[in-house]
DNA sequence: GGCTAGTAGTTGACTACGCAACCATAAAGC
DNA sequence: GCTTTATGGTTGCGTAGTCAACTACTAGCC
C-alpha cells in the first residue's frame, strides 16, 4: 500500500557503456506514469472502499471479499485453501478470517465429506444478508469512484492490458524468483 | 491484498422497483472485468517484485519507495511528514519505517533547522549506494512484468484513466465517507 | 507577554497478515 | 496391509501497519 513511485535521482545504472545487458531501462523513463498511476489509484480506491464498508456495514473488504466468493460457490460453501487462493490470501490468513467469519455468525464451518483433512466454510443465511446489504455499497464505491471516472474506451484498455499483466504472472507461477532474477534478464 | 472480485450470485440489489437511488448497478455488470484486473495484476505485481526486491537486496518495496524518495528530494532529505505523505503512509507508519531505515544505516534521522518540533530523514551514502542497486531490479521488474506486457496503446490509456482516479479520490479527500457515500454524486 | 489552538513526531495497544512448525489424514509404493 | 510421502488446516511467532493518546513545540489572539 506504498507509492512505489520510480524516479531516480539520476541514472547511474546505463553509466557503463557495454555493461547494458537487457532492458536498460532509465528511472526517468516516461512510461514509469502508467506504473504509478497504477499504485496509486489502487491504494486510494482500496482505502476509500474500505473505509465505506467499515463504516456503513462494519465489515472490511477482505472478509466482504470472502462472503462474495462464498455466495458464488456452488452450495454457498467452499474448501479452505480454495477460498484462500480465490481472495489471495496465505492459509494461515484464511484461517483466521474465516474464524472471524464464524465469529460474527455470517460462516460456519463444517467438515468436508470427501476428504476427512479438509474443512469448509459455508455462508449461513445471515451472512447472505450481510452480503446483499454490503454489496450496494461496495458496488456503488466500484461505479462512482472507478467507472464513471474512466472511460469505456480506457476501461477496455485497462481490462485488455491488466489482464495480461495477470495472465503473464500466473504463468511465471507464485516461487520463481530465482528463475526470473537471474535468468529472465540473462546475465550472469 | 485480496481479491475483492465482484460478481454477486444473483442481482438482489435491484429486485425492488422503486426503490433504487443512484447508479444501480448490477454484480453481473461486465464493466466489473476491469476492477478486477486492477485488483489482480495489483496484488500479483506488488508481490513478485517485492520478493525480488527482498531476495536480491534484502529491502522492502515499501523501504524501497522511502529510499526514492529521499533521493529525489532537495538536499537528499525530507520532513518526516512529506515523506510520510508520499509513500502513502500514516505518521506512525513512517515513523517506523524511518526507524528501520536508520537502524541498517540508510537514512539518518537529524532535526529541522526551521521547526524545533520537526524531524528530518536524510539519505546516507550507503543508502544511496543501496537505492542504487536495488533500483535495477525494481525497474526491471517494472519493465518485464509490467512495461513489456501491454501495449504502448493500453498504457498509455491505463495512465490516463488511472489517473483520473486518482485525482477524483484526491478531489474528495481523504476522510470524507459521511459526504461522499450520500452527497458526491449528487443524489438524495 | 501570556493563553489557547493547532501541528510534528513518537509511543502503546491492537490488528491482519505471512512463514514455519505441527498434526491429522490421504495417496503411492512395495 | 504397511510404510513413506504429500496435502489440508491450525497454531506460535514475528512483522508491518493503523489509531488514539501523549509530548513538545509553533502560531494566533487578547
Amino acid at each position: 500500500m506504498t507509492a512505489m513511485t520510480s524516479e531516480l535521482v539520476a541514472a547511474p545504472t546505463g553509466g557503463r557503456p557495454g555493461a547494458v545487458q537487457s532492458t536498460p531501462m532509465s528511472p526517468t523513463d516516461p512510461r514509469l506514469g502508467a506504473w504509478r498511476a497504477l499504485i496509486h489509484a489502487h491504494a486510494r480506491l482500496i482505502r476509500r472502499m474500505d473505509e465505506e464498508l467499515q463504516a456503513t456495514h462494519g465489515i472490511s473488504l477482505a472478509e466482504y471479499d470472502a462472503l462474495l466468493q462464498l455466495a458464488n460457490a456452488p452450495g454457498r460453501r467452499l474448501r479452505m485453501s480454495t477460498l484462500a487462493e480465490r481472495v489471495l490470501l496465505s492459509r494461515s490468513g484464511i484461517t483466521r478470517l474465516v474464524d472471524r467469519l464464524v465469529a460474527n455468525g455470517t460462516v460456519e464451518r463444517s467438515a468436508c465429506p470427501t476428504d476427512a483433512r479438509g474443512a469448509m466454510a459455508a455462508l449461513t443465511p445471515a451472512g447472505l444478508d450481510r452480503l446483499r446489504a454490503a454489496s450496494r455499497t461496495h458496488l456503488d464505491g466500484v461505479a462512482r469512484y472507478f467507472l464513471d471516472v474512466v472511460t469505456a474506451e480506457d476501461r477496455t484498455a485497462i481490462e485488455r492490458g491488466l489482464g495480461a499483466v495477470v495472465e503473464e504472472l500466473e504463468a511465471l507461477g507464485p516461487g520463481g524468483i530465482a528463475d526470473s532474477v537471474c535468468a529472465t534478464t540473462g546475465e550472469t
